[in-house]
DNA sequence: ATCTCCCGCCATATG
DNA sequence: CATATGGCGGGAGAT
């Protein structure tokens, strides 16, 4: 028996890897669409193992499953028939495994090729699936919202839904890697893992509460599903509304692998990332039980799709679940060349569809009404206020918004009103297509023209100041992105409160050149507690940040003394259009908010669509929408205002330090960043030092002393893909803390990260990295890292309002501790 | 005992 | 109102 399994496993795990190459061995070559009906049916499968399968039978199983990659599959087959025939077949009676999530997954996606040829659509009904793979309906809907968090699938009316396979996904991750780093998810996990570390020492730490709560909570609570620009949700029924929980919450739980950089994240942190957090104390102990149920059914699915697979860490505490990330690494986008590649399936842009105001009204969100995230008592009010805002703007027509990506930074709520939405809503809806629809609406939040357009490109084009984007409308076109894309645009839904947020704020935005202060403040005010986060996100973040940082670093040697409230200023003055540069900006500065908070919401990406788009999107929106899309690309979420590839370098930093929370730079800056340095960053968020401007390294060194962090090669990945850069290295990351090394490389590195914004910059050091290792096997020691800040638990860096508005973190010292944690792999 | 996570009740949303 | 969707959490199988 038992051995049976272990070679499941073994095979599973055989395979898994394997096939991400595809054809290894045995697999054949098949292409990798598995004919789209396979007959995979549970009861084919009996039967087939009853008959003990042929050998030919087998090897047609095989074949497919592993060109389905659905080594599972075979496992279980195996199991049973060595059940079966052991016994009689014995009405197998389904163990548990048997009807596992995992399993009706990879039936699922048999049923379906990776990569439909655009010119044929499948379409899923879900009453043939479920009787067909004989499972209840449920099943079906918990696989299909993770399938569509990731844009795999789109709904396209009740019980219908398209499959686009996994032609989205390079867009589709990097958007979701954009929105991961904009959310300073690396500082979340890190506090995380701080608090714990804290916890430990010193039970009772209560200004960690504080900071806790000031982290995320109560806004991220708020979720927000990214779209791509070429699918979105179309059945409006579905789009736009509640029920997106689990899409959310998937594709957060993708963000943090992306953004952290061993790529390894724990269910526990996940969970509490994951829920606004107040977590704390309050450990809601039956929220924390449920947040981790949800998360093993995506995993399950992400397992599926082998995008992750199971580990474990292990800590000094002890064993801890976690997940590992084995899918495509991301470019950061930038880029890139890359990008056209990922994208190829891209191409042109699309856009697409269907402005409707009502799906703009159906992109908002609901007020829910639970939405009651528990919240500290000091949040509370703001929360109070917060929904009643939302309240306001549901009712408002336009509510929902869509924010493009940087839009959705506006995150922070505002308490405004969004009286005004509508009224913009309308102008921006007029030309925008479904992308158009999404953008508009975040434009509208934010500001009305814009969708951010999109930005160049690259980078480099980026970097140009906002001018250079045109705006979407009507220059749209514009410049720039040829190419395209490697930004990934995406679009944002936001809640009601973010909407408020960015509502109300961009409004500001786009009429006034805004002040970055203003901004901060208000985000401030709203969003939770900035400035902790703002601290711990400085510490965080450093990995993803480098690169980030060294955009800002290249801004701020751009802007250098501008802070990031002037460079708003300027950059919409700098656009001609302001509208569309104003959105930018806005956008940016919204992102930057964002960064703060979290979005929450689903992203879009706006890109390029993929076949799935609609393609057809009016000429003009298409264009303008397209247009956008590919500008935003670069920028979108972000800030999208394209920077030039020094600005991206450098500017990022400031706007990191600027605002705090919110401002923070945005993830175009991040963007960017990858392509400047362009480096290896695929950790993302890490890396790179390297350019950052030597003001940048002093930063960093400075820090470094502060935070030792352990460093960790970056899982292998990172290291594969680092060519490395010239600093190359590596890639801190921390995220949380954890790093991890891969058997064979070992790698040193300091993280820094200091407080602040601004600083965090890993510096690294050296790594020499072998040439990647790849799959480290089994365990892996990793190292976590615990801040531990000289004072007490809390000293972190704290952060200081400029007059400008800018933060400025002062640094504290932060001691991280490394442990050692051991990666074990199932 | 802990880790996983299936099952399916029941609130909501959609039509 | 009937269904379609999915949030949620009990509690049981797997380890």
């Amino acid at each position: 028996l038992k051995t049976p399994l272990k070679q499941a496993a073994t095979s599973q795990l055989v395979l898994t890897e394997r096939q991400p190459d595809c054809q290894p061995l045995t697999t054949p070559p098949k292409p990798k669409e598995t004919p789209p009906a396979d007959p995979w049916t549970p009861t084919s499968n009996l039967k087939m193992l009853i008959s003990a399968a042929s050998p030919e039978i087998r090897s047609r199983e095989q074949k497919r499953q592993l060109s389905d990659s659905s080594s599972e599959v075979l496992q279980t087959k195996h199991c049973l028939q060595e059940q079966i025939l052991g016994d009689e077949y014995e009405k197998s009676q389904p163990s548990r495994k048997e009807k596992s999530l995992g399993l009706l997954c990879h039936k699922f996606l048999a049923r379906y090729p990776d990569y439909p040829s655009p010119s044929q659509k499948s379409y899923i009904c879900l009453d043939e699936v479920t009787e067909e793979l004989h499972v209840e309906r449920r099943r079906i809907y918990d696989i299909v919202n993770v399938l569509e968090s990731l844009h795999m699938v789109s709904r396209l009316a009740r019980n219908r839904y398209v499959w686009h396979g996994r032609h989205n996904l390079p867009q589709t991750l990097q958007a979701l890697k954009k929105v991961g780093e904009e959310n300073k998810y690396i500082q979340q996990i890190q506090m995380i893992k701080k608090r714990e570390y804290e916890h430990e020492f010193d039970p009772d730490s209560e200004r960690n509460e504080e900071m806790a709560s000031s982290f995320g909570s109560s806004e991220q609570s708020e979720m927000s599903f990214v779209e791509l620009p070429g699918v979105e949700f179309r059945a409006a029924s579905v789009n736009g509304r509640k029920y997106k929980s689990l899409r959310v919450m998937s594709q957060k739980f993708v963000m943090l692998f992306l953004v952290s950089t061993p790529q390894i994240v724990s269910l526990e942190v996940a969970a509490k990332i994951l829920i606004g957090e107040d977590q704390l104390e309050d450990l809601d102990k039956s929220k924390f039980k449920t947040k981790i149920r949800r998360l093993y059914d995506i995993a399950n699915v992400l397992s599926s799709l082998k995008l992750i697979k199971k580990v474990h860490v292990t800590e000094e505490r002890g064993r801890k679940p976690a997940f590992k990330w084995t899918g495509p690494e991301v470019l950061p986008n930038t880029q890139d060349t890359k990008l056209e590649a990922t994208s190829t399936t891209c191409s042109p842009p699309i856009s697409e569809s269907i402005p409707s105001k009502e799906q703009c009204s159906k992109a908002l969100f609901p007020s829910k009404g639970k939405q009651n995230f528990t919240r500290h008592s000091s949040l509370i009010k703001l929360v109070k206020s917060i929904e009643n805002d939302r309240r306001k703007i549901q009712s408002a027509p336009t509510s929902p918004v869509k924010i493009s990506a940087s839009t959705y930074q506006s995150l922070p709520v505002f308490p405004n009103t969004i009286a005004q939405f509508p009224a913009i809503t309308k102008h921006q809806l007029e030309g925008q297509s479904k992308t158009a629809e999404e953008m508009q609406m975040k434009c509208a939040l934010s500001s009305p023209e814009a969708v951010p357009k999109p930005e160049p490109s690259q980078q480099p084009a980026l970097s140009q100041p906002l001018g250079v984007c045109p705006a979407s409308h009507s220059s749209v076109s514009p410049v720039i992105l040829p190419h395209p894309p490697s930004g990934v645009s995406y679009a944002i839904y936001l809640h009601p409160s973010q909407a408020h947020t960015v509502t109300t704020y961009s409004p500001g935005f786009m009429l006034q050149p805004l002040p970055c202060a203003n901004v901060t403040g208000i985000k401030s005010n709203n969003s939770k507690v900035l400035n902790k986060v703002t601290t711990e996100e400085g510490d965080t973040q450093r990995g993803t940040e480098e690169p980030t940082k060294s955009l800002a670093a290249e801004e701020r040697l751009d802007t250098k003394s501008e802070t990031s409230s002037q460079r708003c200023l300027k950059r919409s003055q700098a656009l001609p259009e302001n509208n569309l540069i104003k959105r930018r900006k806005s956008d940016e500065e919204s992102l930057d908010t964002s960064l703060t908070f979290f979005p929450s919401g689903y992203l879009i990406p706006l890109t390029h669509c993929t076949h799935g788009n609609k393609a057809e999107c009016s000429n003009k929106e298409k264009a303008g929408v397209c247009s956008l899309q590919h500008t935003a690309y670069s920028s979108p979420i972000t800030g999208v205002i394209p920077m030039p590839a020094s600005e991206l370098k450098t500017v990022n930093i400031p706007a990191f330090h600027i605002t705090p929370l919110n401002i923070m730079l945005s993830p175009n800056s991040i963007a960017a960043a990858p392509v400047l340095s362009n480096s290896c960053l695929n950790s993302s968020s890490t890396s790179s030092a390297p350019n950052p401007s030597s003001s940048a390294l002093n930063f960093m060194l400075q820090h470094i002393g502060l935070i030792p962090a352990g460093v960790q090669v970056p899982a292998n990945p990172v290291l594969q893909h680092v060519p490395v850069s010239s600093q190359s290295e590596n890639i801190s990351h921390s995220s949380g803390s954890t790093n991890v090394q891969e058997g064979k490389v070992s790698c040193n590195i300091l993280q820094l990260d200091h407080g602040g914004l601004s600083g965090k910059y890993s510096a690294v050091v050296p790594l020499q990295q072998p040439p990647a290792p790849k799959e480290p096997q089994e365990p892996q020691a990793v190292t976590e890292n615990f801040f531990r800040t000289p004072g007490g638990p809390n000293t972190e860096p704290s952060l200081s309002a400029n007059s400008d508005g800018t933060q400025r973190i002062s640094q504290g010292t932060l001691y991280i501790p490394q442990r050692k944690l051991e990666v074990s792999e199932d």
